[in-house]
RNA sequence: GUCUUGUUAGCUCAGCUGGUAGAGCACGUCACUUUUAAUGAUGUGGCCGAUGGUUCGAAUCCAUCACAGGACACCA
């Protein structure tokens, strides 16, 4: 039952009181005429003034009541809006007679929503304070707020319970500002180099451009399932094959995988695909992206993450055959040789599924021993064609692509290639891709011969890149599990009755 | 999916080899007109995550389940 806790209940209990008195505890109108940080900013000077106050300047702050000080005739308080904190000084005698003790002292609290307007000054202690003579409370609190002081550091509350997390955590705070200004950024960088920005559907009739697991929903007036997006590729590049030559897609992606700390079921990509250019070109765009980042939120080039520092000065590049010998020190001599490879893993004790050919195992080797050595920014490129079913075929080594994946701190943050425009071969790969799916490969790719006929109109030379924006921002904003950084992350439900309410 | 560690007051946490629940903050009452997690006095507050079991007796031991954190597996 809601709202049973005892300590609610005297909340309610005050509210009522305020009401007897005349006083709406959840009133509609705020007088406020500038926001803590102005105030803060606009006010530097009064130290310098006489008695260190100004009681000709009168402003009016509203914000939430973080910390209470109540001593006797006169109170401090902490009030925080968006843009900081302000401490209020509240005396009896500079407000109604009665309304301090009777309605301040015992009706406001810790996390009620007030408005007070007042003059500056600069207290003993020398913070510069509002001296209150005007007092309004605007929204009554009745849950009590965290501890002041530890605030709310259990992460199961702090995620299911963002908005806690939010009053409570202004580094929180702070973080999803940031990850706003890398989307904003992001769509400003693109939309400036004439890239056009488009929604495609999120309901798809296959589940394409990635290989994964997708979820399932059922349309009910045309009687037949769609797959949630696993990706926007295919839609894109039908895009590219109608004439726009430079287009980009920022949104939410779904996969019916695991949940950990870099993967959510709901997750965050900007892909854009540009016409005329190679995946050359995308190495270039993707360090001047990078820069354009950095310049704009301020960060040091030499990034902190974790124990890591990254040095974005040192962008890399190194075909992915070399760096399994350069990097993952795994012997030259093996990595064009299945059996010598699967010998190799035999002995590293490493086992892989049967069957796989040689490109899927310089993958397995690639993840194995290379992928988490990669701390400063580096573009591994030249995929193995098996392992890139929508790339483009190397014109002078049929068995590779012209494809990167960027890697930082031991993780993959972008995926881009030139993109396969020759129908043929995209039917021949998906044909195969589709024989995967048969022997059990369930993310493997689905045959889509809409995209097929759509490539069969031509589509000019492209190139096409991924980012994952909650992993760069992760990055940015050195933290480790995505949760962090999305404001509601996939939780189960607490109850069971929402868990087996399917069962039926 | 596997392993592992948690779950005690609104919040942060104690509670040993089983004997019937503790602190700080918050809240109530009193004092206090320049405090900074204000201070001093005093009081209220708990189905010890859920269900079973062992026992004269379980927050504590055992089992199952739920949720969460971490690691591994799969993936972006």
């Amino acid at each position: 039952m809601a709202f049973e806790n005892k300590f609610v209940q005297l909340r309610i209990e005050k509210a009522q009181t305020l009401r007897d008195a005349g006083i709406n505890p959840y009133c509609n109108h705020s007088k406020r005429n500038t926001t803590i940080k102005k105030y803060l900013n606009v006010n530097s000077d009064i130290e310098h003034k006489e008695n260190k106050r100004d009681e000709h300047r009168n402003y009016t702050v509203a914000g939430r009541i973080k910390l209470l000080r109540v001593m006797g005739k006169a109170s401090f308080l902490q009030l925080e809006d968006e843009s900081g904190v302000l401490q209020i000084y509240v005396a009896r005698d500079h407000l109604p007679e009665d309304f301090y003790n009777d309605i301040f002292k015992k009706n406001v609290e810790v996390g009620d929503i007030i408005e007070v307007g007042g003059y500056p000054f600069v207290t003993g202690q020398g913070e510069l304070s509002l001296h209150a003579s005007e007092f309004k409370l605007l929204t009554k609190s009745i849950a009590p707020l965290p501890e002041k002081f530890h605030g709310i550091t259990d992460k199961e509350t702090r995620y299911r319970k963002r908005y806690l997390d939010l009053i409570m955590n202004a580094d929180v705070r702070k973080t999803f500002q940031i990850r706003s200004k890398v989307i904003s950024l992001t769509r400003r960088f693109f939309e400036d180099k004439g890239f056009l920005e488009v929604e495609t559907p999120m309901m798809h009739p296959i589940a394409g451009g990635a290989n994964a697991k997708p979820f399932v929903t059922h349309h009910n007036a045309l009687g037949i399932d769609r797959f949630l997006r696993i990706a926007p590729e295919l839609y894109l590049k039908r895009l590219i094959v109608g004439g726009f030559e430079a287009v980009f897609e920022i949104n939410r992606n779904f996969r019916n995988e695991g949940m950990d700390a870099t993967h959510n079921p709901e997750f965050t990509s900007i892909e854009f695909y540009w016409a005329y250019k190679t995946y050359k070109d995308l190495i270039e765009i993707t360090k001047e992206y990078f820069l354009y980042l950095f310049d704009h939120l301020d960060l040091p080039m030499h990034l902190p993450y974790g124990d890591l520092e990254i040095d974005f000065n040192k962008f890399s590049e190194v075909p992915l055959i070399e760096s399994l010998h350069t990097i993952g020190e795994v012997p030259s001599e093996i990595v064009n040789d299945k059996e010598k490879i699967l010998e190799f893993l035999k002995s590293k004790n490493i086992s892989v599924k049967n069957g796989l050919s040689l490109g899927q195992l310089q993958g397995e080797l690639f993840d194995e021993f290379v992928e988490h050595k990669l701390i400063n920014p580096t573009f591994i490129t030249e995929y193995p064609v098996e392992i890139s079913p929508l790339a483009r075929r190397s014109d002078v080594n049929p068995d590779i692509t012209e494809r990167f994946e960027l890697f930082i701190a031991g993780r993959e943050i972008a995926n881009a290639f030139s993109e396969l425009n020759d129908p043929v071969d995209q039917y021949e790969r998906f044909k195969s891709q589709v024989e995967s799916k048969e022997c059990g490969d369930d993310e493997a790719h689905a045959m889509d011969e809409d995209f097929i006929e759509a490539l069969s109109y031509g589509m000019a030379p492209t190139a096409g890149q991924g980012i994952g924006i909650d992993r760069l921002v992760m990055l940015l904003t050195n933290e480790h599990s995505i949760r962090d950084v999305l404001l509601f992350p996939a939780m189960k439900p607490v109850h069971h009755e929402e868990l087996n309410q399917e069962k039926e």
